[in-house]
DNA sequence: CATACGATTGACT
DNA sequence: GTCAATCGTATGA
């Protein structure tokens, strides 16, 4: 007998980034009839100078600070909302974001959202701005509760083999292996990762 | 004020 | 492969 499906709890997020990001792969992520299985994260610790939380609070990051097991919906590039799961205690500015999801159900609503019918399943969440307009998230998630709102993560006890490389799109700390992802999933996206080099070519 | 620039995506050569 | 879209925030004149 398996174990009944539950929402992560608000200890599960009150931990150093670079663990909870291992522990989110495989959960799913739901919002209303929508959902989705992890197969991608990126953990960003206060402390490295490519986390939105490195410089200290600021206009736009304070969810980022407040309590874990918060959503941190924000803007980038003036085009993209991006999802980020908050961890630690209140005043650590460290925080997961969600970089792909595998659907599970609400997929036509996925579809819907991302406005183009032609878009394959395991196309409709494989990026960070792709997943929270499939989802619908908008600027008024910041800050929603994950324990206790209307976005969960639920454990359902799947385990999914996961991996580990640097992070995607960023211009600092280029070094941290601290992307967390299924090898092979279709989800995943799909960008093409700098190989970190431990010894340049001669 | 002016300007630079993102934890990206989609369209195009 | 290259590049524009688009806007809130940060930084400097």
């Amino acid at each position: 007998m398996s174990p009944k499906t539950q929402i992560l709890k608000r200890q599960f997020y009150e931990r150093p980034a670079q663990l909870v990001a291992g522990g989110l792969i495989g959960k799913v992520f739901k919002f209303g009839p929508i959902s989705g299985r992890i197969v991608e994260v990126e953990a960003y610790d206060e402390s490295e100078p490519a986390s939105r939380g490195f410089s200290g609070i600021r206009k736009g990051n304070a969810t980022l600070f407040g309590p874990a097991g918060h959503l941190e919906v924000y803007l980038t590039y003036g085009i993209n909302l991006l999802a980020n799961v908050v961890c630690e205690p209140v005043g650590i500015g460290s925080g997961i974001l969600i970089r792909a999801l595998e659907p599970v159900t609400g997929v036509e609503l996925m579809r819907a959202n991302r406005g183009d019918p032609r878009v394959p399943d395991h196309r409709l969440c494989s990026g960070p701005g792709r997943l929270s307009r499939a989802f619908g998230l908008t600027r008024d998630d910041d800050g929603e509760d994950l324990v206790h709102g209307r976005v969960h993560i639920l454990d359902d006890h799947v385990a999914l083999p996961f991996t580990r490389s640097n992070r995607v799109g960023i211009s600092v700390a280029q070094d941290l292996d601290w992307r967390f992802y299924v090898p092979d999933n279709p989800s995943v996206s799909v960008r093409r990762v700098p190989v970190t080099r431990s010894r340049a070519t001669p």
